[in-house]
RNA sequence: CGGGGUGUAGCGCAGUUUGGUAGCGCACAUGGUUUGGGACCAUGGGGCCGGGGGUUCAAGUCCCUUCACCCCGACCA
């Protein structure tokens, strides 16, 4: 997309068939990420952590107005307790990375460096858990985690990378369960009202499970190229690492009693999201509750007297106001300037120039439509407010949009290839079996996604690829 | 692991066919003129041409070898 003549954007839209290009090449340019030299890790920036560190405070607030605590667990898992569960390990054994040295010593055990931290939780969980009185207990940790893939992509799938993951345990199944639907409640409301992204929730299949969960939900949002991306989930562990943990506790009855358990998570998989969801032929948009500026003020003739000072002025009063804005005074002509924030996606520009001052006036520039008006200086912090919600409305409205066009449903396996292949998420009927997902991977790339909330158990009708009776609704895509 | 490609200034690249003083654009520095949608002029700094070995009077260029990275597969809750 750099077009070698200028060096910005113009040359490759998410439109465009080269949509994974497009999006590495926004990323170089807007100064979120860099590439280290250890192969898969990604150095995220200032200006790109910015985003994670708004993302944090957003969420914890919640974890928080739902009981939750943060804590912090190690980074490194013995071998022998990564290896207590079967089906967790075996899906994570192929990505894991080991330490094996201390020093120059040879270790007596290996030690894998956490790819999440459901074990030496759990083993944590059972010295502190003796009776009902201790339960539930709802913990969540911000940490880093690191999972050997072959092959790597800023934000969606690096080697190391930071997330948080909730870990809780309940007297009952069911309490168990509705902290699991609470949580991805949780995960879904934070993806409208923050991110700007209209996200599916649902149950994943068999097959798409965490390694060791009972059941596993998510959230999917579809990118502009229409693939879908898992942007967060919540697992229902049941008693599955209690009882290989011995996590247990006196009931009320006063009989022994496995723990139910849940974890949950999200990551800096988020930041990928937002740009391919809202990204466009000029670069990022960012939404703006995690725009670290959301109000970028550009002087114009900035060298002519009383222009500085206005434009600083104005800045300090959007600060006081609690506005994250910035000001541009560096040399470049304005509409360098423009192009470099608008590249950033920073949500709103405020021009402020001679003729301005002269009306007591500002120009307003959002970033999500182009729409370009004036305003009065008075009450400039309270009408930029408004706007920056407009823009996030915006925003959300118009992925929204493009997420139900792009969505449909298909009756039989000829409309249902011709829609994947057409970039969409497809609605069917299946028939809930294994090899019956694998089958339509194999001859078209998609996987099952969710079976979405709010559609019950089909009564009649067929699955769309084998044809054997339908048991459940079922989502498929490509995916990240 | 299979198939393909690329390593030359901070970034993007030309130069390799046919060996002969290391180039271009952007960025950077200094001075000046500019400033409402990517301004311009002048001057300047910056290179073990991925590494090692060879051929040659002479290698970015030819030969051998090695390393790294990228793309497509495979793999990936």
């Amino acid at each position: 997309m750099a077009n070698k003549e200028t060096g910005f954007v113009q040359n490759i839209t998410p439109q465009s068939e080269d949509f994974s290009r497009w999006y590495t090449d926004v990323i170089k340019m807007t100064d979120l990420v860099d590439y280290s030299d250890v192969k898969g890790c990604m150095v995220i920036k200032p200006y790109g952590y910015g985003i994670w560190e708004l993302i944090q405070h957003e969420m914890d607030a919640r974890f928080k107005a739902t009981g939750h605590k943060n804590a912090y667990f190690p980074l490194f898992i013995p071998e022998s307790l990564l290896q207590k569960e079967a089906d967790h390990v075996e899906g994570f054994a192929p990505e894991v990375a080991w330490v094996t040295h201390g020093g120059n010593e040879p270790l007596a055990e290996r030690l894998a460096v956490r790819p999440t931290s459901e074990t030496i939780i759990c083993s944590m969980y059972s010295k502190w858990v003796q009776s009902y009185r201790d339960l539930p207990i709802l913990y969540n940790q911000w940490c880093n985690v690191v999972r050997w893939e072959k092959s790597t992509r800023p934000f969606l799938r690096t080697s190391e990378f930071l997330w948080q993951e909730g870990h809780t345990a309940h007297e009952t199944a069911e309490e168990a369960q509705a902290e699991t639907e609470k949580m991805l409640e949780v995960y879904r409301e934070f993806a409208y009202n923050v991110l700007a992204i209209p996200v599916i929730t649902g149950q994943k299949s068999e097959k798409e499970k965490f390694a060791g969960a009972m059941h596993t939900y998510t959230m999917e949002a579809m990118m502009l190229d229409g693939k879908a991306l898992q942007m967060g989930t919540s697992h229902n562990l049941g008693t599955h690492f209690s009882k290989v943990y011995d996590i247990q506790y006196l009931s009320r009855e006063g009989q022994l009693e496995y723990v139910h358990q849940t974890s949950w998570g999200t990551s800096t998989r988020m930041i990928g999201g937002l740009i391919m969801v809202h990204g466009d032929e000029r670069g990022l948009k960012l939404p703006p509750k995690v725009a670290p500026i959301q109000v970028i003020i550009i002087p114009v003739a900035a060298h002519k007297e009383g222009v500085l000072d206005k434009a600083n002025a104005l800045l300090a009063e959007l600060r006081a106001a609690g506005i994250r804005a910035d000001i541009d005074t560096r040399e470049q002509s304005p509409g360098w300037k423009f192009n470099e924030w608008e590249m950033k996606g920073v949500p709103i520009r405020l021009e402020v120039g001679p003729r301005d001052i002269e009306q007591n006036q500002v120009v307003l520039v959002r970033r999500d439509n182009f729409e370009k008006n004036f305003y009065s200086m008075d009450g400039l912090a309270d009408t930029i407010k408004e706007l920056l919600d407009k823009v996030h409305e915006g925003m959300l409205a118009s992925a929204m949009k493009f997420r139900d066009e792009k969505t449909t449903s298909a009756e039989d396996f000829e409309s249902f290839k011709t829609a994947i292949n057409g970039g969409n998420f497809v609605k069917g009927l299946w028939c809930g079996e294994r090899e019956c997902e694998d089958g339509i991977k194999e001859e078209t790339g998609a996987t099952t996604r969710c079976m979405p909330f709010g559609e019950s158990a089909p009564e009649s009708g067929i699955c769309v690829h084998c044809g054997k009776p339908a048991k459940r609704v079922m989502i498929f895509a490509k995916a990240y």
